[in-house]
This record gives structure tokens, C-alpha cells and sequence, in this order.
DNA sequence: GCCACTGTTAGCAT
DNA sequence: CATGCTAACAGTGG
């Protein structure tokens, strides 16, 4: 899905388009699209100001207030969701699940999502959408410290939304790459200065990612409907059989069970 | 057509 | 609690 960068590509322009808006109405075509999470009607929304818009790890959040009361929309893209600024009366896309409508714009946005991966958060309170630390804004010694005594895998570890949130695979393989660090490796095995230097690969990628407007494998468009540019940029992830760029051994694909994400990594340059 | 693959994560089992 | 596996889904490519 859509990681931190790509979130973040969404939030700035979402932010641009309708911070301090009026709402019309939230409008919800297939109910399962909603969390059930949720705590909260669409009909609440109705005639609510825009507040913050803002992001979480993977998570775009707005704020709504009305009647001195306040209420939070949350998006969560899954693998496959959009958001995207249509013109007004433009007949909806395939798989288009919910409207965003203004009083005082002339655009509305769609929420689209072919796989339904994705889903949206009516709720009283954020809470339940900001768990972890977002992964620009831990410092280096909390990341250290929350991954040094740790078991397991580190590349699980870091993709884990409670801990670290916005990593997912992409940003996730790229930064073990980076830091020279196996994908399997316990955390806990690792030295002060290796998760340093992890912690600084993550941030480089997260942030050039960013410049570049997100990382478009597939799915993800901005709310513009424009693809990324990051994948360029990619340097191990779905590069399995090609020439790693230090060494030139061939990259390889980890994969634990038959259903589990693929871990992409240079044995060579990321030993155990 | 079938099978394998895809950027997630909640929920359940161990 | 920590960790690992699975399902929810639709589209694409071999």
C-alpha cells in the first residue's frame, strides 16, 4: 500500500484543497468500507467545517468540527485505495466507495479502492489511529530503544504499525538494504551503531521519497491522479534475479510461508 | 483458464 | 505478551 511518503504526498494537497472548507455531506456507497472501528454516522458530517488535515504513519486524518463539537475522519489506503479530486458531477470510476462534497469548492473527492483493503474511520476521538511512534518523527534513541531488546525479525519489526508506524515492506527492504542489515536478523543481535544506521537509511528514503512524490508500483495515485516517481529510486525492492547495484550478485527473494510478503535482499551485502 | 503474485492489517492461534 | 499465519479482495501477468 501507500507507506508514510505516499500518505504524506496525499496529506499535503488534501491539505491545500479543503483545510477551512465547508462539508456537504460524506457520502458512503458501500457500508463495508467503513471500520467498524467506527463511531460515528456519515449523516454527522453533514455541514461540518474542515479543520486539521493531518497524517499518522499510513493513516490521513482530518478533523471536523460542528456545533463547538468535534469529529475525526480517518483513511487508511490498504493495498490498492485512492483518493482523488473529481470535478463536480463527473460520473463516478469503478469501485469508487465513498464522496467527500463541499459546500464551497468545486470539486468533491472519491475514495476508490479496488481490493477494499483500504477503509474509512468515522470516529468521536484519533486514538485508535495513532498508535506508534510516526517513523519521521521518532528520535534516534527512542528507535534504538524500542527495537534493541527485541526477538523476531527486524524487517517484521520495523513494518509493525504499533511500534514504528508508516514503514511498510518497500521503505522497510530498501533501508536493510541500505544499512547492509539481513531482513531476518533479531534485533536484538544487532549493535547500537547498525540500528543507527538503520535508523538513518529509513529517514533518507522516507524523506527522498517524499520529494519525488511517493512510490508507485501499482496503485497509488495522488489525489491529482498522478503516479509517483520514487520507484526509480528503488534499489532491491521486486528486484529479484537482477544484479545488486554494489555487487552485482543476484538478488534474492525471502519468502516464509507460501502467502507472506517476499523479504527482496543481497545475500552478499546483507549477511547474518 | 489456472496459478502466482501484489504496497496491509485485524484477528486468531501458538 | 510476543510472534506468526491467515483471510478479506480484485486485478494482472505468465
Amino acid at each position: 500500500m501507500p507507506e508514510l511518503p505516499e500518505v504524506e504526498t496525499l496529506a499535503s494537497s488534501v491539505k491545500r484543497a479543503c483545510e477551512g472548507a465547508k462539508l456537504d455531506s460524506i457520502e458512503v456507497f458501500r457500508k463495508d468500507i467503513l471500520s467498524p472501528l467506527s463511531d460515528e454516522n456519515p449523516a454527522w458530517y453533514a455541514k461540518a467545517k474542515v479543520g486539521k488535515v493531518y497524517r499518522h504513519g499510513k493513516t490521513l486524518l482530518f478533523s471536523f468540527q460542528k456545533d463547538k463539537q468535534e469529529r475525526v475522519l480517518g483513511v487508511r489506503l490498504g493495498m490498492s485505495g485512492q483518493l482523488l479530486k473529481r470535478c463536480l458531477g463527473e460520473p463516478k470510476q469503478v469501485h469508487t466507495h465513498a464522496a467527500i462534497r463541499f459546500l464551497d469548492r468545486d470539486f468533491e473527492f472519491h475514495y476508490v479502492d479496488a481490493r477494499r483493503f483500504g477503509k474509512l474511520f468515522l470516529l468521536k476521538k484519533p486514538d485508535s489511529l495513532m498508535k506508534g511512534i510516526d517513523a519521521l518523527k521518532i528520535s534516534p534513541k527512542d528507535f534504538v530503544a524500542l527495537l534493541a531488546k527485541r526477538t523476531g525479525r527486524i524487517k517484521a519489526l520495523l513494518m509493525h504499525q504499533g511500534i514504528i508506524a508508516g514503514v511498510g515492506n518497500i521503505y522497510a527492504t530498501e533501508a536493510l538494504f541500505a544499512s547492509r542489515i539481513h531482513p531476518y536478523q533479531q534485533p536484538n543481535e544487532l549493535s547500537e551503531k547498525q540500528l543507527l544506521s538503520l535508523y538513518k537509511a529509513m529517514r533518507k528514503f522516507l524523506l527522498a521519497s517524499i520529494r519525488r512524490g511517493g512510490t508507485t508500483i501499482r496503485d497509488f495515485l495522488s489525489l491529482d491522479g498522478n503516479i509517483g516517481t520514487n520507484q526509480k529510486s528503488l534499489k532491491v525492492y521486486g528486484k529479484k534475479g537482477l544484479p545488486c547495484p554494489q555487487c552485482k550478485t543476484l538478488i534474492q527473494a525471502l519468502r516464509p510461508g507460501p502467502k507472506a510478503q517476499a523479504a527482496y535482499y543481497c545475500p552478499k551485502c546483507q549477511r547474518m
